[in-house]
DNA sequence: TCCGGGTCGGCAAACGTTTGCAACAGATTA
DNA sequence: TAATCTGTTGCAAACGTTTGCCGACCCGGA
């Protein structure tokens, strides 16, 4: 019923060899020939089945791409990237959510490993021991998390969180609150590492809170505690967080900044749609995605294995504001701004 | 390199096809051979090939999901739960984005046809004839779409619409703008002429704005239109252009809900968020995706086409307020609120 | 006339499964 | 005792491609 190789070779009077070669090696083939079979494939509406090209050639064009919560903000941009990039290669993309569960996305990656020729692992959450075991049954680039000896496209949210923090120190706060992220995540422990240094160097206190699923209702439900802790200034792990933080304390009546400044990452699209339109550190997530198939792709040809890291971006808007221990002069927004540079 | 069939055979001391049936036809095999062929499959680490079996079966156990934008805040939360859904069912998702271009849209549905069992149509913007057309090379089901004779599942737009017109009608108002969504969207055909209605039965002026692409920045730029219109409250074809809507016109010193009430459409996680919280429609898209899933695989085993309608809900937050020709009762939304029921 | 070299196209094996058919053994029935 | 049935297994063809190998053919030069 549908129309095979052996069809257009009858059809335009060659041996099959001739089409596959039209198609798969088309300087082999005479172009009188080759336009010849052209015609009547496209006439018959022949399109190759890519299950017996993949079992002969052992290459499906297929790639996998595995992120922890599809509905979260962040991934949709980046998961928008890499199937526009791959499919301009043709290749076609496997989107798999693993809702956050090291254990779904382990056999998520084995049941993938055989049907695609690699796998883009966004964020996981699984051990380094894992991933590197993976490694050899699949190609793989990991995203958002560096692992030494894998292929991985990093944002480096270690810089952004630094600049995060210092933001926040200029503007004269000194008691800080890091919202943490989910346990397993790389990222959570950059951001903390990275936030915890810069604010003890400039003599800063700053309070982890978590581990937390890295949703809306947990910056929520936190709100209590950043309360208790006294601190004037927080640093969330994801701009999901800090807009169910911003929500809650402004269901407490607590001014935002005026009383307490908040500061996100990833900048979503919505992070500046809230009032008061919140602070971010920008994650250049489409880019991510293009590079990660881009570095997939290759690895298959030379065996380059490297790491990229992307830049990301301290974007301030209205809910960092002055803190109790602010210097005179840079008492109002537009003063502070300028403390980035 | 890879471990076949045939290393489980020769390992486990049986024929080729019965390590084969041990897996796809089980009740054909003894017992006791069947948990020797499963033990040394599950040593050796066996995965069967689903290239090979595509090949001879024609069945490739994957789907095609398509949709107009990823980004697309409404479409996350779909695409998580149909991704879900069928993996629970041992298929597996190829995701896809058409970028609201009706050509890309076709190329995309014919490269997927001959790869995948079925196809997912999300708000397609090709015409009737086209779908019509594809259906006859692969089994489809349409999202938010409804074509006589195709499989469809959409969720009750035009009584979202209906709700919502009738609640800023109780509010008081009479000038009404109806900002659309995209060309060749079914959704918004089926908004306007619900709304168009609902507002003419009453009396009431309903002005069309557009066609516009359904992201925010179009909100935004409808707003001095909205304006200049004199209309008192807005529908938008989706909660993104709502709140763009919402933004700009808050940027013009206009209030919201004072002076211009606003309704979008999807509920997506973020109108709740916004200030003020958006009044919205919402639709039930995380079911639409599992529905639509299961009507895409029992279409393979009998032939039902359904048409599955899923309601929609009227959320009433706080950017609906009391219009000109309010009740002198129901001036508090409140009271407003009661309407609903 | 013959040969060498290059271009083109056919032949057939191979990829890893599934599945209809047949073979066989043991149990049941007539 | 023979015939039939049932449950289990093996055999081999088939799915639609790709690709190494070889032969056919053409052209020019000796």
């Amino acid at each position: 019923m549908a129309v095979t190789i052996r069809d257009v070779a009858r059809a335009s009077g060659v041996h099959i060899s001739t089409v596959s070669r039209t198609f798969s090696a088309p300087h082999l083939v005479n172009p009188e020939t080759r336009s010849r079979v052209l015609a009547t494939a496209e006439q018959l509406g022949y399109r190759p089945n890519r299950a017996a090209r993949a079992l002969i050639t052992g290459r499906t064009h297929n790639i996998g791409l595995i992120v922890a919560d599809i509905a979260n903000p962040f991934f949709p941009p980046l998961i928008k990237a890499a199937e526009t990039h791959a499919r301009r290669r043709d290749y076609h993309v496997f989107v798999a959510d693993t809702d956050e569960d090291p254990i779904v996305e382990l056999d998520l990656v084995q049941a993938l490993a055989k049907q695609v020729d690699g796998i883009l692992l966004c964020s996981p959450r699984m051990t380094d021991d894992q991933i590197e075991q993976l490694r050899r049954e699949v190609p793989l680039v990991v995203v958002n998390r560096l692992i030494t000896g894998l292929p991985a496209v990093v944002m480096d949210v270690g810089q952004g969180a630094r600049e995060a923090v210092r933001h926040l120190l200029a503007l004269g706060h000194r008691d800080l609150v890091y919202l943490a992220g989910p346990r397993g995540s790389w990222t959570n422990r950059e951001i903390r590492r990275a936030a915890g240094a810069t604010a003890r160097t400039a003599g800063a206190d700053l309070t982890v809170l978590g581990p937390n699923q890295p949703v809306e209702e947990t910056g929520a439900a936190a709100a209590e505690a950043v309360l208790a802790s006294g601190a004037t200034a927080v640093l969330a792990y994801n701009d999901l967080m800090a807009i169910g933080l911003l929500q809650a304390l402004q269901d407490r009546g607590v001014d935002v900044p005026g009383q307490v400044s908040v500061v996100g990452i990833d900048d979503i699209a919505y992070s500046g749609l809230v009032r008061p339109r919140l602070t971010t550190v920008a994650n250049p997530t489409a880019a991510a995605g293009r590079t990660a198939v881009d570095m997939l792709l290759q690895q298959g040809d030379d065996g380059t294995t490297g790491q990229v890291t992307l830049r990301t971006d301290l974007i301030i808007r209205n809910s960092t504001g002055p803190g109790p221990y602010a210097p005179a002069v840079a008492i109002d927004a537009e003063v502070a701004t300028t403390v980035k540079e």
